[in-house]
DNA sequence: ACAATAGGCAAGCGTCTGCTTGCATGTCAA
DNA sequence: TTGACATGCAAGCAGACGCTTGCCTATTGT
């Protein structure tokens, strides 16, 4: 999960699916080259996918023959989790 | 600063700090050793050390010939500045 | 001064990653 | 059925990444 976040590209899909929930992948495609200028070929985009699904930070609904993808924010806890705020030890 | 965190050995240096601060770059490395039994050399800890540094995960402080090390977990704030929690749209 | 200690710099190497290209699969509409 | 559309699979490649090795600098103790 946190080799997902590792690349601008997916973190750049998360930001979009943050802003639209329920897009197609091309829907996400073209909204990617519109408003960031990512250029990439629709594959690499499903590759970028693949990754951030397995993470679990996005779920997939299939519906015919389209795919529809959420992003799901619940594994980055994870990382509050793992280093929370250290404890105010004075009272 | 999401790539420093896509290591496990970066993430396993920011556990072992988490645990004990101001520890030294020798110390850091037996301990490392010791509970979870990673065997790098000490300029692979050093290198990613580094990283985890420029991306102001880590503060050092030079003391003689020592270098103290700190975590720092202040940038883990932009994750969920990036991607708060979705707005409840149901009163 | 001299040796030991704590750390730094840089080159080299195997592996992983992100991307492209080409083709295959499955679905909808006429 | 046939063709257009949305997506999946896989090989290949250039570059990035993590690690080791070898040597260098600086500080401390005797």
């Amino acid at each position: 999960m946190f080799r997902a976040l590792a690349d601008e590209t997916r973190r750049a899909i998360l930001d979009e699916l943050a802003a639209r929930d329920d897009q197609t992948l091309f829907e996400l495609c073209s909204r990617l080259a519109m408003h960031r200028g990512i250029t990439s070929t629709r594959q690499a985009i499903s590759q970028h996918l693949a990754v951030l699904e397995e993470a679990g930070l996005v779920v997939t609904r299939r519906e015919g023959r389209c795919k529809f993808l959420t992003f799901d924010r619940q594994p980055l806890d994870e990382i509050q989790r793992r280093w929370p705020p250290p404890k105010e030890t004075d009272p």
